[in-house]
DNA sequence: TCATCATTTAAACGTTTGTTTGAAACCAAC
DNA sequence: GTTGGTTTCAAACAAACGTTTAAATGATGA
């Protein structure tokens, strides 16, 4: 056992997360998958939000640096012009795909990831809301720069659509055992799949309420 | 108080269910918010999980009936001949997401129904592959015959990523404050936001990986 | 009015939870 | 070999969980 004491605690909980949730996932499972004394987590993190908010940010963090480098590329290379959508929608979805391409701990976590954004427990929401501050302001300028006709809502609204797609791509055959049996086990393809995908729902045209706004008595937008 | 108990009870469980989790919410919670004595579910349901289940199936099997109608609907008046995209898609997400504005109970229950989607507990899961069976067929059934030429597999991705979609919708503004303050009060322009977005997910043009093993560049509208 | 059934109630049940404790074991530096 | 600081360990903690019990109350029809 070469591996340190805190870092098997890691994986372990990480992998039991995925698959019990987070409140299901008791101490004890933890530290026996880890092989750990049940005193280990109090005494490496803390407590058991601790923990999970150190599971979280080990790899977040990592990802959301590499959304915001693969975002300084595409603008580097554009030289003050505005990027194509398609790269925008590239650097942080398409890094998000790739790293839950990767057997080697990415991809339990983005699944983790993907159904945490809906989690209601308090101190999650707080927590990732305070870990994507940086990254979400970045993208929100890049697009408003590059679709400038686009209304600010109307292109939130799409955003997060794009967001719930890539959290069901990632969950993958998980959920989708409610369709029946599908092969999730090419990463290439599905990185495809969902790309063209996305690009198409965000090219899509303006719904027309958003165009006549006047239609309702009560329904108003700003342009 | 003129509701009956048992109502009381679907009604708070419901509520506290989409604020709290199913895990996070106790019984005692319930019981206290139904004004009703704590061992009252048991009574009533036999167990928590048989509550969850409860609360699940008052409203999913009369808006998987809803779909079915509304598909029928659509099938009638096309005597055979396939439906438009369009239709198949109102049918089930358009459904749904008019569920979702009904502040009768319907829209907490939506937003409860969208998390769970991809909630890892297996008596859950199984529960509503089990609801969703005869929905699912039938409309995998239609999108097929309006869409002969899309491989099966690719479609069911695109499927999965509309769900993605209507999930994330669905929980509005809880998880959006992720991307900032966000309007989501007015529920038709939200069913018009997602339908765009569907449908032009559903429209891109198929990836390139799929035309399989060499490099045949072959870029094909999906519809 | 009485008997019967359904419902409600307060109290307790045995488990399991996250956390704490104090001693034992380990390990490098002197 | 002894020290001092870090890590592990078995055991115990109070609190909270879902569930059960048995008595009290309510409603219904004879």
């Amino acid at each position: 056992m070469e591996i340190d004491t805190r870092t098997r605690i890691l994986d372990a909980a990480e992998r039991l997360f995925v698959r019990h949730g987070l409140d299901a996932t008791t101490l004890r499972m933890i530290t026996a998958e880890a092989q750990a004394n049940l005193a280990a987590v109090n005494y490496h993190f803390g407590s058991k939000e601790a923990l999970i908010e150190a599971v979280f940010r080990r790899r977040l963090t990592w990802l959301n640096e590499q959304r915001i480098g693969a975002l300084n590329a595409f603008e580097a290379e554009a030289k003050g012009q505005p990027l194509k959508p398609r790269q925008i929608v590239e650097a942080f979805f398409g890094v998000a795909i790739r790293m839950a391409a990767d057997k080697n701990g990415g991809q339990t976590f983005m699944r983790l990831l993907g159904r945490t954004y809906t989690e209601p427990t308090d101190f999650i929401r707080t927590f990732l809301a305070d870990e994507y501050a940086e990254v979400i302001a970045r993208f929100k300028a890049a697009f408003f720069k590059a679709l400038p006709d686009v209304p600010q809502e109307e292109f939130l609204w799409r955003f997060h659509f794009m967001m719930g797609a890539l959290s069901y791509a990632i969950s993958g055959a998980d959920a989708l055992r409610l369709l029946g049996p599908i092969d999730d086990s090419d990463p290439e393809a599905l990185y495809a799949r969902l790309m063209s995908f996305l690009i198409g729902g965000l090219r899509a045209p303006l719904p027309e309420v958003i165009a006549k706004p006047a239609r309702k008595p009560r329904a108003k937008r700003a342009a």
